[in-house]
DNA sequence: TGAAGTGCGTACCTCTTGA
DNA sequence: TCAAGAGGTACGCACTTCA
């Protein structure tokens, strides 16, 4: 719906817009995200009229809101996996032994060789196609089989 | 998915064929349908499995089946509905009045003028985005707020 | 007769854009 | 920075087709 080609738009001379909601319409929003990930066809129209917002700028921020939400999230499960494995990898050296050091001070202060936080990676395709419960957080993977 | 169009088919000669279900296969599917009007994607996968039918089998099969449901209970409403309709436009003979009849038996004897059953109608567009509850037994309009 | 084809609507996801 | 654009996928319904 609403798909606009660029022709049309140059024609029309309408020039895209980013609408900045307001403080109270965000807050109402993530309030409202926080409570649930995907609004229903009424619940999507009761918040557009509340907020005085179109239904599609209501659809398109939970859009937005979940990609961001899952791409932070993505973001925090690498980070912690990537630190895991680090974990895993570091091997502990030991200093003392039998009674003698192992190790020169200056062997013991060479930085780490991988970086803690690596580029996310997106997860492959997990469409959903039913709304998840409210009472879940994200989306699981293969709930619609794809 | 799976658009193909006539060029391709006739270029492949790959005949349309109706594949026609068995009756257990159909018989399961048939049970399902009873329980749940709608299948989620691993539902399908499994029931499609179990049948040894391809998923875009079983989904088409419900997508018919809900479109033959429908069109069923939409005729029976609308017999329902021209029945009422008759039953309160028929004007009741009075055939005995002050004790003298006030008919001639042929008289009596002439066909309705409407005939019960009219062809029926389709609702207008009623699309429904979510599954509706199992326990409905066709899905309420404006389900979506469309 | 009924599985499959066709066409259209709408949601969702992913990534990008530009005010 | 983030609402909106764009491209792609999936499912649903209505209606038709033809083996």
């Amino acid at each position: 719906m609403e798909k606009s080609n660029p022709a049309d738009r140059r024609k029309t001379m309408k020039k895209r817009s980013r609408a900045a909601f307001s403080h109270e319409q965000v807050y109402e929003l993530e309030r409202r995200f926080n409570l649930q990930k995907y609004l229903s066809g009424p619940e999507r129209a009761d918040l557009a009229a509340a907020l005085k917002l179109t239904e599609t700028q209501v659809k398109i921020w939970f859009q937005n809101r979940r990609y961001k939400t899952k791409r932070r999230q993505i973001a925090h499960e690498l980070a912690a996996n990537c630190t895991q494995t680090m974990a895993k990898k570091v091997s502990i050296k030991v200093l003392v032994r039998d009674d003698r050091r192992q190790y020169r001070t200056e062997e013991l202060l060479s930085p780490p060789a991988i970086p803690l936080y690596q580029a996310y990676q997106y997860y492959p395709y997990t469409y959903c196609f039913q709304p998840w419960p409210s009472n879940m957080s994200l989306c699981p993977l293969n709930t619609n089989g794809n």
